[in-house]
DNA sequence: GTTGACATTAACATCATGGGAAGGTTAAAC
DNA sequence: GTTTAACCTTCCCATGATGTTAATGTCAAC
């Protein structure tokens, strides 16, 4: 199977595919006489598992490491576990400081008159003058 | 005021002035015959202002439009607001998606032994195998 | 054997920020 | 007046995950 249709079968683009290998996610792939790479059923469950793995937004270094264990027989439930609440935890803090910059502008837009007028509460602030309160 | 002075005063670090000004956010500054760049109170006003919007999450794009309002005295507020509008669905659009990875991790996490055996829900996801449910 | 689809590598872009190196300037202490 | 420490300058590289483009090479179907 060549990239393309391991590409196809994993919904991981090629780009990527070649990406995770040059950073060492994947062992280098296998290649024909002409130097494209061969691609196994094997190889297509572990691009699986790193998309889905990525959609679940874990960052590269923490997919090596379920990858790891993935492939230990003999892992630890915990471990896996562990990795998986760090990275709640990671979620959570960047939710909270998201939600926290939509609170204040919540607020300076719902105080601004949205006409033609100058004035604008939500500049004030960005200037340094709380002006709506 | 050299660059130091003007990072002190305004919470911007003198390499991210710099940048400002290579991209064209700021002016170019006024030298020193030995060539430091000399900053102003109303530089310092501006670097502020760069820096409160940044907190807000605002994009370096977003912040040159919002300069360009904030420069114009006959700006209207209904722009001002239309950005910071944008900006609120932006932001709610990214707490969205990483509120919906929480969500997923969280649902596995809770159903993960997390101790010494091996079999865990959240590898079974990962590897397309629903276990769980 | 030609051709069209696909592969290869490499370089560059994103976005905002930081780190470091190599060298020049300033100002204060002596 | 010189030394010295602190500061500044520019330039290059790195992040993280992904995309784009370009120049070139290979495969497979006809």
């Amino acid at each position: 199977m060549n990239i393309g249709r391991a590409s196809q079968e994993s919904g991981v683009s090629a780009k990527m595919i070649r990406h995770y290998e040059a950073i060492g996610l994947m062992a280098r792939a296998r290649r024909t006489d002409g130097g494209y790479r061969i691609y196994s059923a094997n190889d297509i469950h572990t691009l699986q598992f790193i998309r889905r793995a990525r959609e679940l937004g874990f960052s590269m270094k923490q997919i090596e490491r379920l990858l790891g264990l993935w492939r230990n027989r003999r892992r630890a439930s915990a471990d896996v576990r562990r990795v998986a609440q760090q990275h709640i935890d990671d979620l959570q803090a960047r939710i909270e400081k998201l939600e926290s910059m939509r609170r204040s502008l919540q607020q300076l837009v719902q105080h601004c008159h949205g006409d033609d007028r100058p004035d604008c509460p939500i500049l004030d602030d960005l200037a340094g003058e709380v002006s709506w309160q």
